[in-house]
RNA sequence: GCGCUUGUAGCUCAAUUGGAUAGAGCAUCUGAUUACGGAUCAGAAGGUUGGGGGUUCGAGUCCCUCCAAGCGUACCA
């Protein structure tokens, strides 16, 4: 790749100028400003110290040596600001990247080995069985299921899993209001009320356990509005299966082992403090039963059987939960790398310019299901991918629902469409593509076909840096910015008109398919559709 | 009180993880269509990056300190 290429120049080069050990800060990147050429390097001003020169003169010592030996396509050089060194390209190192996007296409374009096969397992939603998934609950939906997909793009084997916690006190809680409503009493103390009980109950026949059955019609229900938003897991785990098993007991015994395990006030303790945590927690409470906490620590131990590294995508309302699972899991002998905790800031739902509080147990609840048949899946989806993680988002559903149609997914969209129309236009006329080997790429010079090859030619340092920092919202950006080159070219470099020579017309169309694989790759990673009409 | 997270344009958010003059969308205003889909394009306006201090060639980004918001601080799950 280019970038790497210049990089190379660049080291030899401060080599050449007594530099022995290039200082790692040295970078090949992207100026901000596209006056200041196609790429640039920090070299002088990250390397002038150990040389005892100023930036500005080591720079031009750089600039002077780099010409006299010039990387591939560049074209000039020249230093700007503090001992910025800048490269200008000929436009033929965009071109090389249309010959590379064709070539690689829609499964391999930007496809990265950073990942080197490392399987890793990620957990989200795991939303308790008790009820319809919130709209809240959805953000972690689209991000899990992006970031998994980033992922295996980047060399990683994701492996998605949801946790279902099918026993315990809550589950019996809403079995009884289940019944309750069933038989049209009232709800028990602290149950489960809402518009979903009374359906359900309705739904609920006379010879089943309530609480069983509750846990499938919530799953049931869960698995449907997850796959209509393109969520799948490869694994629902279960922990009613695990404690059946006996897994409690295996992994109480194993922490025994680590010795950080301890009685006080009739309870059994572990000592998370050893490694981190603030308190040290109870796993079997004085009256006998164990916490909530044993079995999930049998469950994360038993995910490392689908995947070397565990990553966990919690809200940020459990965020006070990652310290104790990662030092019962270093107590475990795992080492503490090995697990990963992404905490997602919350969303807070506005309607009617005022926001929706949610409890599942009081009933009032937005869920995703109405979202998605409000919006959509795919506006749905990309607004939750709009933005990172680590902010906490605001959606107000009046403004996803009247702005539908201004939403930028379907600018996205509709460039796709744009293209295949272009496809099925020339189809009609008669053109076809001619094989790019014979193409003359030479006539795109134009600068809005240049943006495109240059938004094009980012995607692998976008996927490195999104996949790096868990940050798919990352590709949204990208997506958004090539669909925005692609109108610019569109808008003002026609493609059928009769009086566009057959040269150009055979580049430009390139170009188009060029884009549609970029739009299609970060589109697939979003998880939103790439529709060929609208 | 303590801990985690956040604070950027009127609103919703970006910003190549320390780079050059902080960018998009929406909303507002102004222009563009004998064209392959106008769900488009171009332009204007909008900022003391919550306040203050520090680190260095260089800070929205790192450190300290205030201010504000969200979340957490169970032998609940």
């Amino acid at each position: 790749m280019i970038r790497d290429q210049l990089l190379a120049a660049v080291h030899d080069a401060l080599v050449h100028l007594g530099v022995d050990t290039v200082p790692d800060g040295v970078v090949v990147e992207r100026p901000a400003r596209r006056e200041h050429g196609d790429w640039s390097t920090n070299a002088a001003l990250v390397s002038a110290k150990a040389v005892g020169k100023n930036p500005r003169e080591l720079g031009q010592a750089l600039a002077d040596h780099l010409d006299a030996n010039r990387p591939p396509h560049v074209e000039a050089l020249e230093i700007a600001g503090p001992g910025f060194v800048n490269f200008r390209l000929a436009p033929t190192w965009l071109h090389d990247v249309l010959i590379e996007v064709i070539d690689e296409g829609e499964a391999d374009y930007g496809r990265l080995s950073i990942g080197d096969g490392l399987t890793v397992n990620i957990e989200f939603v795991s939303a308790n069985p008790t009820g319809p998934i919130h709209a809240g609950g959805g953000r972690w939906g689209a991000y899990g299921d992006s970031l998994a997909r980033l992922m295996a793009r980047c060399g990683y084997e994701p492996h998605t899993e949801f946790y279902i916690n099918d026993r315990g006190v809550q589950t019996v809680l809403f079995g009884q209001s289940l019944a309750a409503a069933k038989a049209g009493d009232e709800t028990p103390e602290k149950g489960y009320k809402g518009v979903y009980i009374d359906d359900w109950a309705a739904e609920m026949p006379d010879d089943v356990d309530p609480t069983t059955w509750g846990i499938e019609r919530s799953l049931t229900d869960s698995r449907l509005v997850l796959a209509d938003m393109n969520v799948e897991f490869d694994t629902w785990s279960s922990e009613k299966a695990l404690v059946e098993a006996g897994a409690e007991a295996e992994v109480l015994d194993r922490l025994k082992q680590s010795g950080l395990v301890y009685d006080k006030d009739g309870a059994t303790w572990l000592k998370t403090s050893e490694y981190g945590d603030t308190d040290d927690r109870v796993l079997i409470k004085s009256d006998g039963e164990y916490t909530y906490f044993t079995p999930d620590i049998a469950y994360h131990l038993d995910k490392y059987n689908r995947g070397d590294h565990l990553i966990d995508i919690l809200g940020a309302d459990h965020h006070g939960y990652a310290p104790r699972m990662r030092a019962a899991l270093i107590a475990l002998g795992k080492p503490a790398e090995s697990y990963e905790v992404i905490i997602g800031q919350n969303v807070k739902l506005v309607r009617d310019g005022t926001e929706v509080k949610m409890s599942k147990r009081a009933g009032d609840i937005v869920e995703i299901r109405d979202l998605i048949d409000e919006v959509g899946a795919d506006v749905a989806r990309f607004a939750y991918l709009l933005q990172s993680v680590d902010s906490p988002q605001t959606l107000d559903l009046d403004l996803l629902s009247t702005q539908a149609s201004e939403n930028p997914v379907f600018y996205v969209q509709y460039a796709n469409a744009r293209i295949h129309s272009i496809g099925r236009e020339a189809a009609e006329r008669g053109i076809e593509r001619s094989p790019l080997s014979g193409v003359d790429l030479s006539v795109l010079d134009h600068e809005r076909e240049l943006e495109v090859l240059r938004v094009l030619s980012s995607l692998p340092e976008v996927l490195e840096v999104a996949v790096k920092e868990r940050a798919p919202h990352k590709v949204t950006t990208w997506v958004r910015e090539l669909a925005a080159a692609f109108h610019g070219f569109y808008r003002d470099c026609p493609i059928l008109r009769s009086d566009i020579e057959p040269e150009t017309q055979q580049a430009r169309l390139w170009l188009a398919e060029a884009s549609r694989v970029g739009l299609a790759i970060g589109l697939d990673l979003l998880g939103v559709s790439a529709p060929e009409h609208m």
